[in-house]
DNA sequence: CATTTTTAATAGTAATACTATTATTTAAAA
DNA sequence: TTTTAAATAATAGTATTACTATTAAAAATG
């Protein structure tokens, strides 16, 4: 069985709905892929534009700018994880054993679950590593939330934030607890691969270590 | 008594020495306090420049671009953060104790412990709050490292985990455990400000909860 | 005092981040 | 089927950014 879903975003991230042309797929999907590649300083729509063989203009008629497109594609990410951890959430009734569903959906980008999905989940998960908090480090964070650009993170935060209450509903801090492992997951990660002092991971592929580190610190703070 | 400081930073930072001048000083506390206000999007050399009576290359003369002046503050922050912690720690023994005190260093920037410094500690806190990630979320991170960029930031993990490691020697994350301190005390922070459904803090000034969340996630897991 | 050396300003350039206007295509109404 | 309007995309710009090469002035040194 082939699972179909189409992530609906808040229409104040573009001025034209890209899903809606072939064009407009094609700047978000090849968008990802150079932002990827180029870093978000570097990339450019005109670059963006030679890319897809069209004109700069073009693209600035479904994104305001590029800061607009990466916030669509961080929040592309954020909707579609947290309709993942719906999915993986299903049937389980153990606290213990939904935190850890919830944790390896963090941190294990899988392949696409999803099938009609022009978006890859490995590439927007890198992008989220990388970029992700870019979108909110600005002056302007304040007037964005107003436009609920940051709906689907809050939303995930708050489902998150929701099982771990379950598991003790008297602990103080949920939200920030799962604000933390939703950083740490991708924040570890970067370090894991970049600066790997800064954690105590080996250099094999295999994210059981920071699994391990998560599930720890989760575990032992909402013991009762 | 009035401590005195003298922060050493790596030569790779800069072209030119700013500490050594009277200019490059001006460079460099104005273009902290321009970066928090502008934003280190909107910030630009020509402004700086405008902001402190000389010219653009006068400034590139100091610093290869923007981003290098960026890490000089970042690294500076984390120096004078362990400078501090040092000092702090002076003479407590109890493990548990000396957490506390990291912790508290690390959420409230006090104000200035050193007399000769011109550099705002508070400015800088809200620095690297606000820009702070975004001297490592870059392509060049690796090479940025060989260059020992961060130098500053591993330093005061390496530390922090040290007094970990104290606490319970057993525990197989400390730098991990360390670098989520570190990292949450400014991200909660920012949140706390400006995302405030992402945390479970009130809306008062005062740092108690988010310090006791901090202290409560650290104890709970070293527990033995 | 002459001459290096250091320091800073002038005057540029290529690229970036946009926008206003025009042209073309597609769709709907007459 | 034609006309008209609406949507879409391209052309051609501009102001600003991020630099650099060159020259001029000031300070330090022999």
């Amino acid at each position: 069985m082939a699972l179909s879903l189409r992530i609906i975003l808040n229409e104040k991230l573009y001025l034209k709905n890209p899903e809606e042309s072939l064009l407009g797929r094609k700047i978000v999907a090849e968008g990802l892929r150079l932002i990827n590649t180029l870093g978000f300083e570097d990339f450019t729509f005109k670059k963006l534009a030679k890319e897809i063989e069209t004109t700069e203009a073009t693209i600035y008629r479904y994104f305001e700018n590029k800061h607009r497109l990466l916030v669509y594609l961080v929040n592309w990410y954020w909707t579609y994880l947290e309709y993942k951890v719906t999915i993986q959430l299903n049937n389980i009734v153990e606290p213990k054993e939904k935190i850890k569903k919830v944790i390896s959906a963090l941190v294990i980008p899988a392949s696409n679950l999803f099938s009609d999905v022009f978006i890859e989940e490995k590439a927007v998960f890198d992008l989220v590593m990388y970029e992700g908090s870019k979108s909110y480090l600005t002056r302007n964070v304040k007037d964005n939330n107003k436009d609920n650009l940051f709906k689907p993170y809050k939303d995930l935060c708050a489902r998150i934030s929701l099982v771990i209450s379950e598991l003790n509903p008297k602990y103080k801090y949920p939200h920030s607890l799962a604000c933390t492992l939703l950083e740490m997951s991708h924040t570890q990660k970067f370090f894991k691969i970049n600066l790997p002092s800064l954690t105590d991971f080996s250099k094999d592929k295999s994210d059981a270590s920071l699994i391990d580190f998560l599930e720890k610190l989760v575990f032992d703070t909402l013991k009762k």
